[in-house]
DNA sequence: CGCGATATATTCGGTGCCGAACATTCGAGA
DNA sequence: TCTCGAATGTTCGGCACCGAATATATCGCG
């Protein structure tokens, strides 16, 4: 079931319905008044295909086709039972099981090799500075809405965010400071494969010569 | 240029072919080798369609197409300049710009509402026992791979995801506990309206009351 | 009272992604 | 030498995704 249903979104929609009864755009606008879509990925294009996905596997139902005023016709879903059940299934295994997700960042650092040391710090430096930044906003943020008298539950995902910021904040702080001072293990060897280059290419021989003993260790 | 490319699979394979050229396959069974399929998604499918998409971009090129022994053929490729040119500037555009990602337990958290405070608990602390395994088991490879040699900087792609996974473990112990204990904001009012359902389903109204605060400050 | 800007609401075409199927070869053992 | 499983490689069909286009109504403003 939840197999092929993998985005996000849906389960969003679910979330929604499960309040009252809507239509696609109006969906849409709740989870951007709720700050939802900063969670969930939303764009128009997705919403409609999910919704039709759900409505296909009989998780929501078409509840009216109405003409509010002479704007365009649309369509009001409701939850189904199934689809209620299909929401708790689906948030219980979000909570209680950890997926790997593959954030770009991490991607990036898998082939940091491939820059020169020299400008990696220089670069993450600036991914500091805008780390930075986001957290004050995001904080701000937090701050002013609990101060508006919301519990904190209602925003805990935002929580959440700003705990995985800071903690990325001092992996790049470490990262950028072990790279200047040369603490970091194999930053000598990595300085001179680009020091002997001068075209920025590195040499492949001294690479594979480098990583040899880890494919050795399997 | 890059705003149509978006996977990281992409970047691997420039990466490999920087070192040297290989066959798709190859390709596959050398990031397995270096762990690197545990930073980016990699598939087949996805594999031979990025590939055709860097030669159509001109990014790499076929450099030939051979038969060793009498294995089914294969087309081994090579990096082009643009495609060097291009794996630097997105590297370090990854380096140093951080994108917004949208990790499945944060859409969980956006809603969690939905689930009775203590069967949230529940789930969180097994979410926990998960995480603690998960950590002992990375930070026993990359000791492991120390060990043996390998500089940090070679697997620092792990210790990212390390320091990502701890500061999550951190997080949901204490929301764990502030939902046990009742410190966290709005627990009681949560716990009320799981309390008064009999069918499993909270009162909309309630809710719509609970967040409207929130919807005020917008 | 006419015009552009904004809000309402959905459709559509292209593309990227992915799992599974397909095709072949090699090695080990009965 | 037959067979079966593992390794070597690639193709394919379907579907989810997404941004842009489409269409209409309302409102503010000169």
């Amino acid at each position: 079931m939840a197999r092929t249903r993998t985005n996000p979104l849906a389960l969003a929609v679910l979330a929604l319905l499960w309040e009252r009864p809507m239509h696609p755009y109006e969906m849409s606008m709740t989870l951007r008044e709720r700050r939802k879509d900063e969670s969930v990925r939303l764009n128009f294009g997705s919403l409609y295909s999910v919704v039709d996905s759900l409505v296909k596997h009989g998780l929501i139902e078409a509840a009216s086709t109405e003409r509010e005023g002479n704007r365009p016709q649309r369509t009001i879903y409701r939850i189904t039972d199934a689809g209620a059940t299909e929401a708790v299934d689906w948030m219980s295994d979000l909570v209680r099981t950890p997926v790997k997700e593959f954030p770009q960042f991490e991607a990036a650092l898998s082939f940091l090799p491939l820059l020169p040391p020299d400008d990696v710090a220089r670069l993450l430096r600036l991914r500091r500075a805008t780390l930075d930044r986001d957290i004050t906003v995001l904080a701000t943020t937090v701050d002013a809405a609990t101060a508006q008298g919301l519990p904190a539950i209602f925003a805990i995902e935002a929580a959440y965010e700003l705990a995985m910021l800071r903690a990325e904040l001092a992996f790049v702080d470490g990262l950028a400071a072990a790279i200047a001072d040369g603490t970091l293990g194999g930053v000598d060897m990595w300085r001179t494969f680009h020091a002997r280059s001068t075209d920025g290419r590195i040499d492949p021989d001294e690479l594979a010569a480098a990583i040899a003993p880890y494919l050795e260790g399997g």
